[in-house]
DNA sequence: CACATTATGTCAGCGACTGACATTCGGCAA
DNA sequence: TTGCCGAATGTCAGTCGCTGACATAATGTG
């Protein structure tokens, strides 16, 4: 409506359509989350997510292919970010600490650049919290997970140098990680001591450092 | 309607009615991993299942909680041989030697005692396979994993004496050791080479050896 | 042979999700 | 502006998973 179209604009823009639809997504993760945390994941129904946004609820399902993906939603970019820091650390480095980099950087290095939308990290960490109440959100999430296990573990091995189906530690790694990952996200929701990004990077960190310890040896000395 | 039932038996009998509650449970079981190895599990319905067992719906919902619960059935005993393998390995074992016995144990050790019902290790590795064939049933599949690594942190946390509240290492012991699990399990029913539970076990050592090496240093040399 | 218990069936209903079809709206060119 | 195409949305009907409430049948017990 406003917004001049900017006629032959330089082929970067998005259109009003494209902005409209951005536009309604937003509103329809930013309702649910809202919902999801007032009233609970269960409790929330589709049709009023779609009716606090003023949508149909077969468009509601246009736009995500089931409930749980609206809540999930907001992790999303958390996770694309996740995989960018990733592909981005120096290929010298020991694979663990890269892996290590990238999920601090993730956490921490928030707004760098698009924070647009209900994807604040704030958001993120209420629905860390959200899904260990949710039998089937738990469910979707671990799902979730898994496979960007596997894209961590191709991103691993071409950083490496290796055929994934032939050195199997890529796989290992990746879900070496991921299962350490989900236990300091469970860590970080039970406690109530630390809260923020920041605590959670702490957990995420005491918890990396005893991967080693757990493996080998004897505990007790 | 055979077995004669030795009036006052020794108080150990398990009645006519527990059986033929057993019997209509196992039935259920067996017909709907017939059925979702033969259609598919989306393409299954419940209404089929309990056709199939002579039974109306709400019956089928009273056995099991929703449709993910019977498809899963036949990796449970499996599991719970698992948890008793861990519980009884000898104390000063190290704890991931004390996994691996286990696991290893829980897949060879087959019909020792009881081997009734679908719960044969045939179907468990049928299941396996199935289950990454439906998002849905990886996802229900990956929420029960996670709570049997809740109860091995916390027998590993018994067994060496700590305080899980405390140590955090059972529990990340319990999340790398149930992450290569799952890797290894995937990449069995990737290949067609391994077959069988020797299969699975040799795939499962192989991930285990590299637990170790995937973490530290360099991987080139 | 009653009587309490428990498993099962029937019925009605909610909520998640889907296919089919009609309608409207944004983009684009005559 | 006008007119057209395709994308986005709404409406409707229907399937399937799942649940509560109530009635009925089977079983175990005195």
């Amino acid at each position: 409506m406003a917004a001049q179209p900017a006629s032959p604009a330089p082929a970067q823009e998005p259109g009003l359509r494209a902005r409209k639809k951005q536009r309604t997504r937003d509103a329809l993760i930013e309702a649910a989350h809202r919902l999801f945390l007032g009233q609970g994941f269960s409790r929330t129904t589709v049709d009023e997510i779609a009716g606090a946004v003023d949508v149909s609820q077969r468009t509601f399902f246009r736009y995500f292919a089931n409930k749980d993906e609206v809540a999930l939603a907001v992790l999303a970019e958390a996770e694309d970010h996740f995989i960018e820091l990733l592909r981005a650390r120096p290929a010298e480095e020991n694979p663990l600490r890269a892996l290590r980099a990238a999920i601090v950087g993730s956490w921490l290095e928030r707004g760098a650049g698009r924070d647009t939308g209900p994807s604040s990290v704030t958001a993120a960490l209420e629905l860390i919290q959200m899904i260990e109440t949710s039998p089937t959100l738990l469910a979707a999430h671990l799902r979730r997970v898994t496979e960007q296990e596997r894209v961590v573990a191709t991103i691993i091995a071409e950083r490496e140098g290796l055929d994934p189906a032939e050195d199997l530690r890529p796989a290992v790694l990746a879900a070496a990680f991921g299962g350490v990952l989900r236990a300091a996200h469970l860590s970080w929701s039970t406690d109530q001591e630390d809260t923020g990004p920041e605590g959670m990077v702490a957990l995420i960190g005491r918890h990396l450092d005893l991967l080693g310890p757990a493996l080998v040896g004897d505990w007790r000395p």
